[in-house]
DNA sequence: AAAATCTCTATAGTCACTATAGAGTCAAGT
DNA sequence: ACTTGACTCTATAGTGACTATAGAGATTTT
């Protein structure tokens, strides 16, 4: 049973090039090739990358994976360190939410401020931004992934 | 009242490359120049600097944050622009914080599957992220800033 | 004058991909 | 046999918002 990397996309939901990504990164082990040098997988490659796909869309790092990956391959090794792993992502989980929402009351917050004037000039979001009433970087990144 | 790139960075709260950083991208405009080649500032810089970092600790991108700052040069425009963009950010905001606690909730889950056993093969957590009961990309980016 | 600190430019790295260019491979249709 | 189209290959550059580094020059302090 061996598939080409384009089922195996369609398979785990994910793209071509990302499969080809986790390979360079170590996370795929490279696989067979094909006479004309198309790569060729099986089962043990199709489990692997769903396993990363669904650490992936549980927000995990790549690294956080790998580490995951390395822990399943010695499966001689005590479990604690699993657990510790999960552990930190779900208090890293907490803090981001935590910030977000601070960061929300502060957005409307701003929003009331706008009195609906014409002008930008009168506007009072743009002297809510202007004047920094709160200080505090806050712990979190824009950018949806699809 | 000519201030330096070093002095401008503390009082913003702001490293000094990013600063230049800004510069580059447009959003903070080139200051006078001492004798030596030094970046010289004055107030404007300060408040507009200050605009953006505040603006930055609200989690908007360099984009919408240019799209501000282009409001509030030209006043004479309609306030209802900047309204849309922050009620925009809202949204996003909004949308962050329930993937991440859907996302939270799945971690959980998955702490709860170890059984304590010593043995990583026999520990339900990896167990739970090898099969696949929940398909769904996490609207989200990790990354702590600070 | 020497040392320490600050500033300059330019370039590369971060993360997890995504996009592009240009070429080769393979299966189906004519 | 030939062409079309879909698929695959490698290598490189771009994304966002910075951070880190190298190597040089300016200024301040000792």
């Amino acid at each position: 049973m061996e598939i080409r990397i384009g089922d195996l996309a369609k398979r785990s939901g994910c793209e071509v090039v990302t499969i080809r990504y986790y390979e360079k990164e170590g996370l795929l082990p490279k696989p067979a090739r094909s006479g004309g040098n198309f790569r060729l997988y099986g089962e043990a490659h199709i489990e692997r990358l769903q396993f990363i796909r669904h650490c992936r869309s549980l927000d995990m790092t790549l690294s956080e994976i790998r580490a995951l990956l390395g822990l399943r391959d010695n499966p001689m090794q005590d479990c604690g360190e699993v657990n510790t792993l999960l552990e930190a992502h779900i208090q890293q989980v907490e803090m981001r939410v935590s910030a977000l929402l601070q960061l929300k009351r502060h957005l409307v917050d701003l929003r009331e401020k706008c009195s609906g004037s014409r002008s930008v000039e009168a506007c009072g979001i743009l002297q809510g931004l202007g004047n920094c009433n709160y200080h505090g970087e806050s712990a979190t990144n824009s950018q949806t992934s699809g």
